[in-house]
DNA sequence: ACCCAGGCCATCT
DNA sequence: AGATGGCCTGGG
């Protein structure tokens, strides 16, 4: 099915360090494996075409491309006068923040701490490749012992993954889903492995607490060099989160 | 060689 | 409470 969506850039998106298996197709088009879908999009311009028919854009995609929300509207609420943040928003101007499964998040971004982008996707592919290219349950990956973790080469994350499958059950999955901000993120510190930076990381790609902030090395430089005052997230509530994804996007394709 | 990469934990003051 | 070192591994 075709759609003209705006605000809405694949590869931005691929590249903005929030989903880590994309399969760029060439042309543009990216292969998207996700709740146990496989979807194919092309993009020329504001013109999209989906390989799904309607019924499971609508159950799935909609959601998962976050198109239900109008990122025109928060891009406006951007100070004018702030013009690092305005110059952040025009470079990444088709970032959207994804809605990702919760369990597949949590291990992502436990896997990213201390690494990089291309490392943490070799990573997440080599953990699949295990499952046949499909991402592992949490039973799966308990299944795994950390020679064979540690075989992927995830070094010390390992036994923090093993943690993880024991401490986030699916329906543990499922009720964070429906907490709030301050008690799911408390939540996911719990587990070992899980620190403050991983948990707000989690908040804001799948449980979509768009007012989370994380705040890794990159944007610990941003806030250094352009906010000494700290970023303004009372005046950002609710919106700060998506904000970072820009600052963040700006500052790595630099 | 050295340092750092989307951190977190344990161990101190 | 806050600061520091160690940790797996790969790339610059």
């Amino acid at each position: 099915m075709k759609l003209i969506l705006r605000d809405f850039d694949l590869g931005q998106i691929e590249r903005s360090g929030q989903c880590f298996r994309w399969q760029p197709m060439g042309g543009g088009g990216y292969g998207i494996p996700a709740f146990g879908r496989f979807l194919t999009v092309s993009q020329t311009g504001d013109e999209f075409e989906f390989s799904c028919g309607e019924e499971e854009f609508r159950e799935i995609w909609f959601d998962y491309f976050d198109l239900g929300t109008d990122y025109g509207k928060i891009k406006v609420r951007a100070a004018k006068r702030d013009k690092y943040l305005q110059a952040a928003i025009a470079h990444g101007a088709g970032l959207r923040i994804l809605r990702q499964d919760v369990w597949e998040t949590i291990v992502t971004f436990i896997l990213s701490q201390n690494s990089n982008i291309p490392r943490i996707r070799k990573n997440v592919a080599d953990l699949c490749a295990l499952f046949g290219g499909a991402f592992p349950t949490q039973a799966q990956l308990a299944s795994l012992g950390e020679q064979t973790l540690r075989s992927l080469g995830v070094g010390y994350r390992a036994p923090y993954l093993t943690a993880a499958a024991a401490y986030f059950a699916p329906e543990v999955c499922e009720a964070l889903r429906s907490m709030p901000y301050a008690e799911a993120h408390a939540y996911l510190c719990g587990c070992k492995g899980v620190g403050v930076k991983v948990a707000d990381c989690v908040c804001l790609f799948a449980l979509h607490h768009t007012g989370a902030f994380p705040v890794d090395t990159h944007v610990k430089s941003i806030l250094a060099q352009h906010y000494p005052d700290g970023f303004p997230l009372q005046k950002y509530k609710n919106c700060a989160g998506i904000l970072q994804q820009y600052l963040f996007f700006y500052d790595i394709m630099k």
